[in-house]
DNA sequence: CAGCTTACGCACCAAAAAGTTCGTTACAGC
DNA sequence: GCTGTAACGAACTTTTTGGTGCGTAAGCTG
């Protein structure tokens, strides 16, 4: 398995490089979010649980830099700014779905329902 | 995306479940090699280019401690030991896979030829 | 005219990941 | 009896990640 060089930077194998791009904490649950729909910002910093504006920033950064993602900015004030994929976003996408199917079947195994759980936490919001 | 605990551990998301196994800079490197057969610890050291022993043998022990890995002591001196994939090791290769070829192709947009490198490569090793 | 709004960048600090070096075991060959 | 060997564990340092809080623009609202 031979390195790699793109734009300077060093690439071990093809699954290397893949994860510089998609892997991480926070680049999926961005993608997710936006594989059917634009989204704002603060949409994003709301739906997102758990992430840091520092994270959002830098990680739509990078999704940005890596041709993934476009940016759509409305010069006003206050801003707005718009996320949605590119050609090569929607192009990852079907692998995204693969890795999270993967973890609903491992999460099976552990005896966990996740899509059930998603559901229970949908009626609790509607409570409150 | 509710929260998820698996053995006192938390996961944003079934994504970050799977990255967390088989994510990061070695696993995939190691769990390719024995996607076909059972290898030591020092040919998997020598055929994984950069890997320090540390980090091979980090790698190992989550890989084992995952359940993604087997490992089979042979109990002499020197040391002999020997790494294969578990059942579950097994039905993770195809999402391996399913990354690997999304970085072959994210390479040849970027015009390069991965698998024509590895070829030369060979050659060159033979010259030696 | 004070305060709220959105989407950040920046500085500072803590935590986690990764690399480097060293030590160990116990037998086999020189 | 000294050296090499295979597979590590432990200690230490460096690098990378991640979190918190602060500052900013300029118009709209009360």
């Amino acid at each position: 398995m031979p390195d790699v060089f793109i734009d300077n930077q060093r690439f071990y194998n093809p699954v290397d490089y893949v994860l510089q791009q998609i892997g991480g904490t926070w680049k999926a649950p961005v993608l997710w979010r936006l594989r059917t729909k634009t989204l704002r910002y603060s949409e994003l910093e709301k739906d997102i649980p758990h992430i840091s504006q520092k994270m959002l920033t830098k990680t739509l950064r990078e999704l940005e830099k890596d041709n993934i993602i476009e940016k759509k900015v409305y010069a006003k004030v206050p801003p707005h700014t718009e996320y949605s994929l590119t050609a090569k976003g929607k192009m990852i996408i079907p692998l995204i779905e693969s890795i999270r199917n993967t973890g609903l079947e491992l999460m099976k195994e552990e005896g966990i329902d996740y899509d059930a759980m998603i559901k229970e936490e949908k009626k609790n919001v509607l409570k409150k």
